[in-house]
DNA sequence: CTGTTAGCGCATTCAG
DNA sequence: CTGAATGCGCTAACAG
C-alpha cells in the first residue's frame, strides 16, 4: 500500500467498474446548454456529484430526437444512474427500469411510466406572478409561452391562463417562443401588433421576459414598469441585472440539484426504492420591471 | 450479430476501453461554468465531440486548486484525451506526458512545458479595439482587468496597456473584476471615483462590461456612449443585447471547439504528434457601446 | 472462415 | 490475516 502510493499507483476505473459494478459514473442529459438556465444547474450538479464522488458523463442533445443515440451510451457506459433535463417518451422511462439504472428526472415529470423527479413548482410560482399582477390592477394581459413540447413551458403557460380564468379575464393573446431572447422580442412584438393596449405580459421564462423588455422599449418606447409590467420566471442572473430587474421566480437550483443527487445515489444504492417526487417552491422576486401596487 | 441486434445486445464499454485501450472518453476541465462565455464553449464541444463518437467527462473546478484532485480521477478513468479549459501548472501538464494522455489548452497556453493549444488572439483583439478608441480621439483610458491569475485576462489587459502605451499614454487607471457581472460594477464605480474624466472604459470581458455600463448609467447617469465608450471581449449573447449593444470581439467558438477536438483526436490516433498551438483572430464586432468616430 | 483461448486490471472468494 | 484463484465482458491472437 505505502509501495503503491509511493510509485503513483491508480487504481483502473474502468476494472473497477467492471467488477464491482459500480462505476462512480452518472449521465446528465440536458437539451440546450445555452439556455442560460441550465449553465448555472449544470454547474451546481457538477458540484453535488464530485462532493458524492461521483464523475458526470454530460450529454447535451442538439434535437430531442437525438435522445435514443444518448440512451445508447448510457447502457453501454453502464452509469450508476442519470439526471435527465430533457423530454423522455414513456417508452424512454420504461427502459430505464429494464436496465436498472435508476432516473431522476430534472424539472419535469413523467407521463405514465412513474420516476422519480424533483421539480420546481411551476403553477404555485406562475399563479403568485399573476396574482400579483391582478391584484395590481392589471387586467389586459398577454402571454409569452415556450415551444408546445416543453413540460415546464406549457406548465407555467397553463397557470397563467387558469388564473387569469379564475379571475375572470378569458381571452388572452398569445404568442410562443424558443425560450430564446429573440423570440421574446419576436413574440412581444406580435402581441403588441395584436392586441391595442397591454397591461401586462407573462413570460415563462427570464430569458424571454428580457427580450421582450428590450422589444417593449426599444421599438414602442414603452417604459417598464410605468407603461408595461414583464415577469419572467426562474431567478437567472441576468434578470437581476440594473437594465432588468425582473419580476421573476427564482428556482432554488441549489436544494434542487442536492435533492437530485441524493435521490439518485439513495436508489443506486437501493434499487428497490419506489419513485418518489419532489417538488420545491420558487421565491418570488419583486424585482422593477412590474407595477405591482 | 443479427441474434445480437435482436435481443438488444450492447457491448459494454468498460470492457472494451479495458482491452484495447481506447475508451471514447474525454475530459472537460472547466473552471467557472457560470461564467457566460462558458455555456457556449461547452454546448459547441460537447457536439463536436459527439460528431466524432467521443464522450465527454465534464469536470468543473470551484476552487483552481481542485485542479489536482480532478487530474487523479482523469488517471483513473483512462480517458482518450483531455481539453482543459482552466489553468495548469507546468508540473500538471508534464503530468499528462507522464501519463501519455494527449491534452489540449483551449484559450490558454502553457507555460514552460510545450503543450497543444487552441485560443483566440486576446492580443491582436484587444489593440484593435483600443486602436479603434484611439482613431475616434479617446484619451482618458481606463482599465478594468480580470484576477492576475488568468491568462487569458492578464494577456488582454496588458495588450491593452501596452497599445495605450504606444500612443504615448501612460497612466491608465485600473481596477481587477473576477470577471462577473458585479465586479464591473464595482470596477466601474471605482474608476469613476478615481478618475475625474474619463473617455473609455476598456473590459476585458463582455460580462464585466455590461456591469460596468449599468452601473456607468445607473449610478453616475451617463450615457453609452455619447459620455462614455465601454468595450468588452468574447461575443457572447448578451453582448448583442438591446439593452447593451456591446463593442466587443467575437471569439470563433465554433471553429476553435472544432480544431481542439480536431487536434486532440490526430494526437490520440498518433501520439508522437507534437505539440502545436493555433490561434484564432476574433472577429470585431462595432456594437453601439463605444463611440468609433 | 468459425471456434477457442488468453488476458486487460481489478474485487471477491476461498484456502492456508 | 496473508496469498492464490476466479471472473467481470470484451478483443485479439490463435488453432481447427
Amino acid at each position: 500500500m505505502k509501495a503503491a502510493g509511493e510509485l503513483g499507483y491508480r487504481p483502473n476505473a474502468l476494472a473497477q467498474g467492471l467488477i464491482s459494478r459500480r462505476t462512480h459514473l452518472v449521465a446528465v442529459i440536458m437539451s440546450s446548454l445555452t439556455m442560460l438556465h441550465y449553465p448555472e444547474v449544470l454547474a451546481e450538479l457538477s458540484h453535488r456529484l464530485t462532493e458524492r464522488d461521483l464523475r458526470m458523463l454530460l450529454f447535451s442533445l442538439e434535437a430531442e430526437s437525438d435522445v435514443d443515440g444518448v440512451l445508447e451510451q448510457v447502457w453501454r457506459h453502464s452509469v450508476d444512474g442519470v439526471i435527465c433535463a430533457a423530454h423522455l417518451t414513456d417508452s424512454q422511462v420504461e427502459q430505464f427500469i429494464a436496465h436498472r439504472v435508476p432516473l431522476v428526472l430534472y424539472n419535469r415529470l413523467s407521463g405514465r411510466a412513474p420516476a422519480t423527479s424533483v421539480a420546481c413548482d411551476s403553477v404555485a410560482g406562475q399563479r403568485e406572478l399573476v396574482e400579483r399582477l391582478l391584484a395590481a390592477g392589471h387586467r389586459r394581459f398577454a402571454v409569452v409561452a415556450g415551444p408546445a413540447d416543453s413540460y415546464v413551458g406549457e406548465e407555467r403557460r397553463r397557470a397563467a391562463l387558469a388564473r387569469l380564468g379564475e379571475a375572470g379575464i378569458a381571452t388572452v393573446p398569445e404568442r410562443r417562443g424558443d425560450f430564446s431572447y429573440a423570440s421574446g422580442g419576436e413574440a412581444m412584438i406580435a402581441l403588441m401588433a395584436e392586441a391595442k393596449q397591454l397591461d401586462a405580459v407573462v413570460c415563462v421564462n427570464d430569458l424571454m421576459a428580457i427580450g421582450a423588455i428590450d422589444a417593449a422599449r426599444e421599438r414602442f418606447g414603452l417604459r417598464i414598469p410605468d407603461d408595461l409590467s414583464v415577469v419572467g420566471f426562474d431567478g437567472t442572473d441576468p434578470a437581476g441585472w440594473n437594465s432588468y430587474r425582473l419580476c421573476s421566480i427564482r428556482q432554488p437550483v441549489r436544494r434542487m440539484t442536492q435533492a437530485a443527487v441524493d435521490m439518485l445515489l439513495e436508489r443506486v444504492e437501493d434499487a428497490r426504492i419506489p419513485p418518489e417526487r419532489r417538488l420545491f417552491s420558487g421565491q418570488f422576486m419583486e424585482g422593477q420591471s412590474a407595477r405591482l401596487a
